[in-house]
RNA sequence: GGGCGAUUAGCUCAGUUGGUAGAGCAACGCUUUUACACAGCGAAGGUCAGAGGUUCGAGUCCUCUAUCGCCCACCA
């Protein structure tokens, strides 16, 4: 049954017009439930994912957009194939990055630092920011047209999740995974905490590097600031220049403030061929200098306090900022005259993500993750093989493959995680302290004199929880046994590390199972130059301003067509023109065929089709079997490229051009039976084009289903077309 | 230092197990013909980075080189 709206026929396709309220009917239907969908029994067969959670931190990018089309679009292939099809919206509650876009707003209008609100203001300000960004962010996912069950959003901060990261600490606890130890930590000055070692950036830097007189021997060094308490001084054993040296003699040398006492230390690490062959190391400062320090039993001081500046032991210097000691150190040796030469040379520093303050090593006590030890009901595998194992066992497929290597690669110099954070916003960790007792639970302790432990979690940790902790674990519940392992997992690749393997880590210690099936990893959207999108630029393109000015299937298209997985695309705003410009073409298609009758009731696809109607179709079979393909190896790429060129130069540029002739019969050439052949190929031809565009295009493919072509059933749950 | 990727028409990129080079955009010519000028038709444009190899046949597989980009490690 078909009831024409020709209203809606006038001009061309407008999506600012129908976008809104398609999404809204959407939703309305429940569809986006698997609860709801029709023909629930039938669906047998799962699919099921969650979104890469959004931090938190204001507006969505174009990698964002780009996620959400992806994700969508196989969401909504798999729905009309008739599985049971689960897609979980969340947010993420990104710990340091929220809390320092907050103390930045609060900083600039108010000029308070977070010392001057105190902890419980800040978190008030922080979650209500928070409350702002996730509507934000949220009202963006349905312009993109996403269609994600909103009835079980989470966040990953919101009650359930918090369960689940506090039941997960304690598990690790009580297995010996947790540990709290004092290790040298990338400690961030700036911002006032520790971060894991994938949160430290290196940038390259041009410094000096000076040459001093250490006694007998010439050392080189970059940071004179820390060379205070370098008592120890280290030479290759085989290095035959000073092999009158032993290890462990002990000598007199002059140094900064006096003479001290230095230790010859023999070690392999050494490069002889770096400046003299010497150094004299920081062991409180330096993780390899720790590492040295630590094979040889040696002694470890302090030199530099968490803020950055100097303490006591450095005497006249105590309390100067790094900064400022560097050059006033370097003064005295001069005056002293154990400068021999100075160099400008490239390094790396490291810095922080967030904060991009220069990390300064520390020796801190601090909690970890063991990736080492041996877990008992696991096989005594280690957190490190279980995730090792869940990728070359192939229990997890990661597209492209070539992205196993990188993941194997980083397992394999793995260190234990640094896990706590001195910050405020984020989960606190569940452990408590009375004198000198320490419990661990998902509760506080019953009785008075409790203190919690100050700081909070990674946020990398709850994100790790994320396929299951938003099914409801620890809950045993019917979701959680439904729909874990999850089917898919797509994702930008920049956060293989940070997150896929964090995920794959808990899901195979806490669960014993893989987190998903497949990976699905897309690149990095870029500017139409190829640069990288960023504010210092200027070169961001929000995705809403372009839903605005092209319509929402524009930009999903135009995110779809030449994004191979893994690849950076290049995204300029002529390319999302194009495809309005088809979402154009297949209102306009559709508005000629109606003029055409070609959906008059007695036209239907029962009629018997004359031969060259026969060839056509047989056409059409193979690209429903060519998308349908495709589309089952996430080749989105290449579907939603065919779909454009079969609609527009196969079916526009020649079936209906040359249907005209046969239709408008101006010269009595055609039977009736030719032309009822012709305008049922042409229906079908439309319709399966509709259902196999649907997916990539959903708002203007609905409209013409269901408000144009009036069908009763809406596009969104009609059946794929039968291969 | 280790690893990965890219190099195909002016620009952006496809090219799935090797079988006579593709698309979009831009540029050029023609056409306002009642679906669409957000259009149609037409023409033009490439020794597939370079060298060597395997093969009847290589953009596609192998080796090397060059340039660009990314990731990891990091030298004091």
């Amino acid at each position: 049954m078909t009831k024409i709206n020709k209203e809606i026929l006038d001009g061309g396709y407008n999506p600012t017009k129908f976008e809104k309220g398609i999404y809204e009917k959407w939703e309305k239907s429940g569809y986006f439930n698997p609860d709801n969908l029709p023909d629930k029994e039938s669906r047998t067969e799962k699919f099921n994912l969650v979104v890469p959670p959004p931090n938190v931190t204001g507006t969505l990018h174009m990698g964002h957009a780009a996620m959400l089309a992806i994700e969508d679009t196989a969401v909504r292939f798999e729905r009309m194939r008739g599985k049971d099809v689960l897609w979980i919206p969340g947010s993420d509650s990104a710990s340091i990055a929220t809390q320092s876009k907050v103390e930045r707003d609060i900083s600039k209008n108010e000029g308070k630092s977070r010392h001057d609100l105190g902890r419980e203001e800040l978190l008030k300000r922080v979650n209500a920011f928070a409350v702002d960004s996730k509507a934000t962010i949220f009202s963006q996912f349905r312009a993109m047209g996403a269609s994600l069950d909103w009835s079980r959003e989470a966040y990953t901060m919101d009650q359930k999740r918090n369960l689940a990261v506090v039941t997960a600490f304690k598990k690790m606890y009580d297995d010996g995974l947790i540990y709290k130890g004092n290790r040298i930590v990338n400690w961030d000055p700036k911002g006032q905490t520790t971060i894991s070692d994938d949160e430290v950036v290196y940038k390259e830097e041009k410094t000096k590097l000076y040459y001093f007189k250490y006694g007998p021997f010439t050392i080189s060094t970059a940071r004179p600031e820390t060379k205070f308490g370098d008592k120890y001084v280290v030479m290759h054993p085989e290095d035959k220049r000073y092999k009158e040296y032993k290890h462990g003699d002990k000598l007199k040398v002059e140094w900064i403030n006096g003479e001290i006492e230095a230790t010859i230390i023999k070690d392999e690490v050494i490069d002889m061929e770096f400046g003299t062959g010497v150094m004299t190391i920081t062991p409180w400062h330096s993780k390899e200098d720790f590492e040295i320090a630590k094979r040889h039993n040696l002694n470890f001081e302090q030199v530099i306090d968490k803020y950055g500046k100097l303490l006591p032991m450095a005497e006249e210097f105590s309390g100067l900022k790094i900064t400022d000691a560097r050059s006033k150190i370097v003064e005295k040796l001069k005056s002293k005259n154990l400068v021999e030469k100075e160099e400008i040379y490239t390094h790396n520093i490291a810095t922080a993500e967030r904060s991009g303050g220069n990390i300064e090593p520390q020796i801190m006590e601090q909690w970890f993750i063991d990736v080492n030890k041996k877990i008992k009901d696991r096989n005594d595998k280690s957190l490190k093989e279980l995730m090792l194992d869940a990728v070359s066992s192939k229990n997890i497929l990661i597209n492209p493959d070539r992205f196993e290597k990188t993941y194997f690669n980083w397992i394999n110099n793995l260190h234990d995680w640094c896990i706590s954070r001195q910050i405020w916003f984020g989960h606190r960790i569940p452990v408590w302290y009375k004198d000198g007792e320490v419990f661990c639970d998902v509760e506080a302790p019953e009785g008075s004199g409790w203190v919690q432990d100050e700081d909070t979690l990674d946020t990398w940790f709850s994100s790790a929880l994320w396929t299951f902790s938003t099914l409801g674990w620890p809950e045993n519940t019917l979701d959680l046994q439904k729909y874990h392992p999850t089917t898919l997992l797509e994702t930008g690749y920049d956060i293989l590390f940070f997150w896929i393997a964090r995920m794959i880590m808990m899901s195979t210690y806490l669960l014993g199972e893989a987190p998903f099936k497949h990976v699905y990893l897309h690149g990095l959207v870029r500017d139409g130059k190829g640069q990288k999108m960023s504010k210092s630029i200027g070169n961001i393109i929000d995705p809403v301003d372009l839903i605005e000015k092209y319509g929402a299937d524009a930009v999903r298209m135009s995110l779809m067509v030449g994004n191979a997985p893994g690849n950076d695309l290049k995204l300029s705003e002529d390319k999302v023109k194009g495809y309005k410009h088809f979402a154009n073409k297949i209102w306009n298609a559709t508005k000629f065929l109606e003029i055409k009758n070609v959906f008059d009731e007695n036209v239907t696809e029962e009629i018997k089709k004359v031969e060259k109607d026969e060839l056509i179709l047989r056409e059409l079979t193979d690209l429903v079997k060519e998308i349908t393909f495709d589309l089952e190896k996430f080749n989105f790429h290449l579907a939603s490229d065919k779909l454009y060129q079969f609609f527009w130069k196969r079916f526009a540029d020649e079936i209906i051009e040359d249907s005209k002739i046969i239709l408008n019969n101006l010269e009595n050439k055609f039977s009736l039976e030719e032309i009822n052949s012709r305008k049922s190929t042409l229906k079908i031809l439309l319709e399966t084009q509709l259902k196999l565009l649907h997916p990539f295009m959903p708002f203007v493919t609905e409209v013409i289903w269901s408000e144009f072509l009036g069908k009763e059933k809406m596009l969104m749950v009609t059946d794929w077309p039968k291969v």
